[in-house]
DNA sequence: GCGCTGACAGATTTCAATATCTGTCAGACA
DNA sequence: TGTCTGACAGATATTGAAATCTGTCAGCGC
């Protein structure tokens, strides 16, 4: 009966992203995060040594649970062109659900993006490594021609970052967005396809 | 001598041009644009209906100025796949200069592209139209394939939208970044060239 | 001893009073 | 007659005092 009222950092985790969903990220205070958990706010600065660090922290851990399906899609097998159009529409679902669903994460998401921090950089490095893996996989499978395989999976990256990066989250909605991602995932595939004679 | 004196939508854009780089867009108002040209401010809402119109007529001038060399590069002859190449990367060169050399100005003009207000839209559409313009040149020349010309100039403004939209200039003086335009250009360049066999 | 508390200093945020700004318009002036 | 002014109402921004927050730590209680 003890283990419920030990204080973990699991469970402040999941307290402060309670508080951030409720509050939004303007306005959760750490003493916010001690109140839902019913202790001083001096015991949550015993686990996270800084407001900086839980924040990175909840994200890093929503941004995780975020990238599973992605993951997934990258280990699984089958013709690497295809696979790739998937991973990239599912990256963009994924997204676009986050956005409408839990916009207060998703601002929480948007404002350590804008801040550029190390949390968000190291989940990108992730993805380009799951580009990454698709496209070796398709050189493999003889249908892509790629001479830098790591440079390429950036180059993809970059290319679709209207389409996954928070910034351009607005834009999502427009009527015009799903055929303009057609076209833009064709242009990359016929780039990246092997030229058969 | 009386023209230097009269007021007109062009001197009132002049000072508020001015205004801006010396205050800022948060600082700048119409009775600092009223106090510049030493007149009240209830006559630059005879040229003006409001602030808003104003800011968007800056920022147009602005851009048009910008976009001076886009048009002639697409209006030039040669093979379009280098005409692109050049088109693109002169474009960034552009926009980067713009955030080095006049931040003030920038920033009004990232303020602008947030709110996605129509004189962004339609400097956006110009920009694209631009950029059909050299595809369809390149249909014609044998080098490019492309089903859709216009969706595809769309596309390939869409892929390069990190090295163009404002939302991401922090990056652009990072170290990295000039070999992940070139990885980004080249794959590009590969999905318009047609396969030859 | 170990984990937690609560008081504290300095930084940050809130709030309400005050000042400034936007947009309008009746009337001055040429 | 047509252009510009300056006073005005309502909206927005600034300011500084008070409240709250962050991060630390000596000490309490188990």
């Amino acid at each position: 009966m003890n283990e419920a009222v030990v204080l973990t950092p699991e469970r402040i985790l999941e307290a402060t992203e309670d508080v951030l969903r409720r509050f939004g990220l303007a306005k959760a205070t750490v003493v916010d995060v001690a109140r839902a958990l019913d202790v001083s706010h001096g015991s949550v600065y015993r686990h996270f040594p800084s407001k900086a660090s839980l924040r990175d922290a909840v994200a890093k851990r929503w941004l995780d649970r975020a990238n599973e399906p992605l993951c997934k899609l990258a280990a699984s097998d089958g013709p690497a062109p295809e696979r790739l159009e998937k991973w990239l529409r599912t990256m963009f679902a994924i997204k676009q659900k986050k956005v409408c669903d839990d916009p207060e994460m998703f601002a929480t998401y948007l404002a350590l993006a804008q801040e550029a921090r190390e949390v968000v950089e190291a989940y990108k490095d992730k993805q380009v490594d799951l580009v990454a893996k698709i496209l070796s996989d398709g050189v493999a499978q003889g249908v892509f021609e790629i001479e830098n395989v790591k440079a390429t999976a950036r180059a993809v990256f970059d290319a679709t970052v209207r389409y996954h990066h928070p910034a351009h989250a607005e834009e999502w909605a427009k009527p015009e967005c799903p055929s303009r991602i057609d076209a833009l995932i064709s242009l990359l595939l016929k780039g990246l396809r092997a030229c058969k004679q």
